[in-house]
DNA sequence: TCCTTTATTGATAGTGATTCTCATTATTAT
DNA sequence: ATAATAATGAGAATCACTATCAATAAAGGA
């Protein structure tokens, strides 16, 4: 019997199904989060030691391009990776001062509503075809509130 | 008679007003747009020749403390500075082929209300003190929908 | 205006994340 | 098994941005 759906097509477009990919591919499956490269790359070296940095991004990208994980940049210099989840729709809650990340599901109904009015809009007014869309808090987590005065 | 509000209380705040600073505030308030920090450096470079990039990395940064600038990570690996006009509040529309944005301030009512709550809840439930918030659309724009099939 | 204090600047070295190059290795189809 | 070639790992290269530091120039007072 075949892999799980989740596992993606990689024949089908025309990929091949490696050791290193399906060792990354685990992790992020595995520790949920928003990781960076480098948190996968260590990660990944206790199930496959000898793989190199350069394949992490390589494979990243890749599984980006399959829609296996997000890529989100929320500033601090480092991308951070997140396995597509057959869960919720959600958005983030990002710490300026510790960078810690926090998923949020709130009034999803709602915005769902108000983000298709806007991306038809844009469609219309600016001839943009829509794919995909971001919507991030900043702030202070509660921990960084007192020290940040 | 003093110089127009907008260009900041520097020595209220205790910055010194020099003429890098007044030659970049010029070059971010002229030139609208979406600019990156080597943008606004080969236009500065005009108007104050032995300007040096450090400089204009610091003053971006100053101003953006003030609140003078905004600053905005797109992807694409290079920070997004806009000056703060007085103007309507937007968000972007970002082109993931070419990297153009586009300012957008459609039904601003409605999301405006809509994050008022989203900011609330997270408040409450994170215990999060919430500052900012962005909203970006990605997608393809017009002339890049034909190029990449 | 001249002087003192010290914030600011420019040149340049340094940093850190990500990408590129290329010889070697591993997969896949035959 | 063999051939064709996609994928990998090591390390060099990029590139945006930051840190360092001696020289310079605002600001305020005499
Ligand atoms: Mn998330
Ligand atoms: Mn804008
Ligand atoms: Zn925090
Ligand atoms: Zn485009």
């Amino acid at each position: 019997m075949p892999g799980p759906r989740w596992r993606g097509n990689f024949k089908e477009r025309g990929h091949r199904m490696t050791g290193p990919r399906d060792a990354i591919l685990d992790v992020v499956n595995k520790k949920q989060g928003h990781l960076t490269a480098d948190d996968i790359f260590f990660e990944v070296r206790k199930s496959y030691p000898g793989i190199g940095i350069a394949t992490i991004y390589r494979t990243l990208d890749l599984f980006v391009r399959m829609g296996l994980v997000n890529k989100f940049d929320f500033g601090g210099g480092k991308s951070r990776y997140e396995f597509t989840s057959k869960e919720k729709h959600h958005h983030h809650l990002v710490c300026k001062n510790c960078g810690r990340v926090v998923d949020y599901d709130s009034f999803l109904d709602e915005e769902t509503e108000l983000i298709k009015k806007i991306e038809a809009e844009l469609n219309r007014k600016h001839d943009f075809k829509i794919d995909s869309h971001q919507l991030d808090f900043y702030g202070l987590c509660k921990s960084c509130q007192r020290e940040v005065k």
